[in-house]
DNA sequence: CATGAGCCCCTAACACTGTTAGGGGTCGGC
DNA sequence: GCCGACCCCTAACAGTGTTAGGGGCTCATG
């Protein structure tokens, strides 16, 4: 075996130390590239120029790795602006999350899988409920809201990711699964599911935006029925 | 091998014919004892008195089990009684929901895991709009408030049976992982996370059908706002 | 200098997983 | 009798998480 001397430490240029920053980093590389269902530990080691069982030094077992690449996952969301009104920045807030969920592979299937309280995540829940707080709400309903508005993020986006996945299976793109329900519904006999047939436009509108949108503004609506008129 | 002679088809009492619907509850009941990481197709086999490789005669992949093990879950929920404003209807199916979800193991995590259209969930659907129109939404309303409602109750039962994972992992009972969480927050450097610090007992009080009550009625207040004042 | 401790990686293996290929046997119908 | 549909089997393949045990490497201590 020539390669991988002992005295060159680094064959390639990309093996700095070793770190459990770097085996996070290293499985949200293979994350992004094939997915959570490809993610073993033997991938992750060749990510990193080792095998599978010397990932069992740096970590207890593949649970706790998935638990660094949250906090990874999280790093790299930064709050929004402190500027205007607490619901701004909110939905600020809340769009981010939702936008760091869609771009990289799976994400919300990671972060749903288990509560990983890593640093990054105290710095995020800090920060509001600091501004919670500074809003007006009371520190028992700003825990519940920052709460609930994690929740209704992250269920969001792993309901939308769902079909993705279905898609990818079947080879077709999400338009074309739209149109299939769509088709579907229209399908259905009318006399036992007359709203699912005259609402199949609706029900099948692939703007996931607008979705997410809308309900989002109704969880807002309804934490700002909390505050006294004067805080809005 | 002297058992499950071929003339007499049932050697227990308890293989009637094999449908895929029997194999939709043998799976439900795999899920219930093992987890759904404990649920293999050769589990399933067993249940039903089969090897695995039988199974894909009935089944074209474990995910289509999955598929119909998701209708099976929904088939045991029964619509709220029609009486009453649409809140309350909608408060009732909500909690109903969460509470189907939490009987069964992982049953959360099943149903997110895959967008399965159904009969069962295609007759859930076309009651929830039935009534959000008779209460007086718009259509484009009715359509986004039911996928809402499903996408907020589904996520937070996910979310909130994540740590119960962990905690039979460790062994703990969920209110020693609160007692634990608090501690945690409390002892946080008070200068960084002054509202961690602060807010320790409201973060991680364990009553999670308070934490359900307080979302869903955001939710539902948020929706409310949409109607015309007469009709609430 | 030698020795040992701690660190980091390795090979080999175990008990699983989903899935497929190919082969039987048991029926009803022609 | 024969054929095809139906249903189940064995055997195998490639891959999974995880552990046991071993082997060098580095560095401080005796």
């Amino acid at each position: 075996m020539p390669q991988n001397h002992p005295d060159t430490p680094g064959t390639d240029d990309t093996t700095p130390a070793l770190t459990r920053d770097a085996l996070a980093q290293a499985a949200l590389r293979v994350l992004q590239r094939d997915g959570l269902a490809g993610l073993s530990m033997r991938k992750v080691a060749a990510e990193v120029g080792v095998k599978a069982a010397s990932l069992y030094w740096h970590v207890r077992n593949k649970q706790e790795l998935l638990d660094l690449l949250t906090d990874a996952l999280l790093g790299s969301a930064e709050p929004p602006p402190r500027t205007g009104g607490w619901r701004e920045q909110f939905h600020a807030y809340c769009w981010r999350y939702r936008r760091l969920l869609l771009d990289t592979r799976d994400a919300a299937k990671v972060v749903a899988g288990r509560l990983a309280p890593g640093p990054h995540l105290l710095g995020l829940m800090e920060d509001q409920l600091d501004r919670l707080r500074a809003a007006g709400f009371s520190d028992a309903d700003a825990a519940m809201a920052s709460y609930l508005l994690g929740a209704f993020v992250q269920g969001f986006v792993l309901q939308e990711q769902s079909p993705i996945s279905a898609a990818e299976v079947l080879g077709t793109s999400r338009r074309d699964i739209a149109d299939a329900a769509g088709d579907l519904f229209r399908a259905l006999p009318a006399e036992t599911f007359p709203n699912l047939v005259a609402l199949a436009d609706d029900l099948t509108a692939p703007d996931m935006d607008a979705r997410f949108e809308f309900g989002l503004q109704r969880v807002l609506d309804g934490l700002a029925a909390l505050l006294p008129p004067e805080h809005r």
